[in-house]
DNA sequence: GATTTTACATACAGACATGTATGTAAATCT
DNA sequence: AGATTTACATACATGTCTGTATGTAAAATC
């Protein structure tokens, strides 16, 4: 076999990672075999086994080619609580309009068993939570500077409440294929979400 | 072998059905072979296979001898808010009372893969997801016929929303062992959650 | 009490997955 | 230009799991 070029080889190395993607999404992780993956992908288990140590070491790739679907940092206008709802909105309409993202996050809500080697991959989902939970956190601090919900509110306990919430949101969302529980829905009830806590103006 | 009596025999289906649950939780389900659990319980995969179908025959009656967590329905005191609180207060309480449902959630939570088979167990799934928006749409409507909440309240959309934060809060608090996001916080979270919806008297 | 089931254990056959070792021709390095 | 890696393909060795077929002694049935 003619050896490939620096460049050829990415190329290979990210086919690979789109297939078990795609692969993985189709028939779990677990059921997946590493020749399934290489035979889409055009190759052998031995390009596999050179780009990647195992399965578990595949499927971090196809993690990191996705990346994260929230970054609050990258919404700059409107007042906390806009930018919240903004973050959580371009979210769920990643989900509906990237199918990359969507492969990607249905494999790992539905289609991975987080067991042995993949018990360190749900470490990292967590370290994604504390992200998600410090920065909520401070988005809705600010709203309490701002006087945009009662004063009351605790912002770290209100951020659990929204991580629980998008948390939800997500995994029923990609359940949700005929539409039943959330899917149509969604704009309305992340809107609801967050006008919950701003600040009311009066009884009735 | 002698055969067993009927009894006997139940409670060899039940060995089987406790000894599997153990091990899905702690293997996963795909990564568990029918051999595994049959040693477990002290039979052989003849024993298994008189009993189940199949794996996913297996993992239903798994999940049917824990039974579904949270049932609104058994909860008669207070008004709507509070019934609906208790609800979900009761269902997070006996997660960490009650390991038998413990381990059962969290296999059908971290460690199954919703794949071929196991596809139709999703779908059961998402039936229990459209009981609780019934059970849960309900309350919220007598508690805007009680003027717990404002008027406008649209209970089916609450309903939706109570059900997110409630899969993610099962969700995350199963993988939160170290109780950094939401473990140690359930029951304020839940309170919360339902304050949220209480008519508030007068903003500041 | 003879017959029929039952509740398993045992045995069999085949498929499939994994990890590693080895081969190789061309790209890259010096 | 020669030496050295590289980017794979191929081959090997091994273990494991599944489903089914068959055997069997005692319960259940009549």
């Amino acid at each position: 076999m003619a050896r490939k070029t620096k460049a050829e080889a990415a190329l290979t190395r990210d086919r690979i990672v789109t297939c078990a993607r795609q692969v993985f999404s189709r028939d779990g992780v677990t059921n997946t075999s590493l020749e399934t993956v290489a035979k889409e992908a055009g190759v052998t288990r031995g390009a596999v086994y050179w780009h990647f140590r195992d399965k578990a070491d595949l499927f971090m790739a196809v993690r990191q080619q996705t990346g994260t679907l929230l970054r609050f940092g990258d919404i700059r206008t409107g007042d906390a609580l806009q930018r919240l709802e903004a973050g959580l909105q371009s979210a769920l309409e990643r989900l509906g309009s990237d199918r990359q993202a969507l492969e990607t996050y249905e494999v790992m809500l539905w289609k991975c068993e987080y067991v042995g080697a993949f018990a360190g991959v749900r470490q990292d989902l967590m370290s994604a939570s504390t992200l998600f939970l410090t920065e909520a956190t401070e988005l809705y601090a600010e709203a309490v500077r701002m006087k945009l919900t009662p004063a009351d509110l605790d912002p770290a306990l209100a951020a659990r409440e929204t991580l629980c919430f998008y948390a939800g949101l997500l995994k029923l969302w990609l359940a949700d294929e005929n539409g039943v529980t959330v899917r149509t829905e969604v704009r309305r009830l992340i809107a609801q979400h967050v006008a919950g806590r701003r600040q009311r103006q009066k009884a009735v």
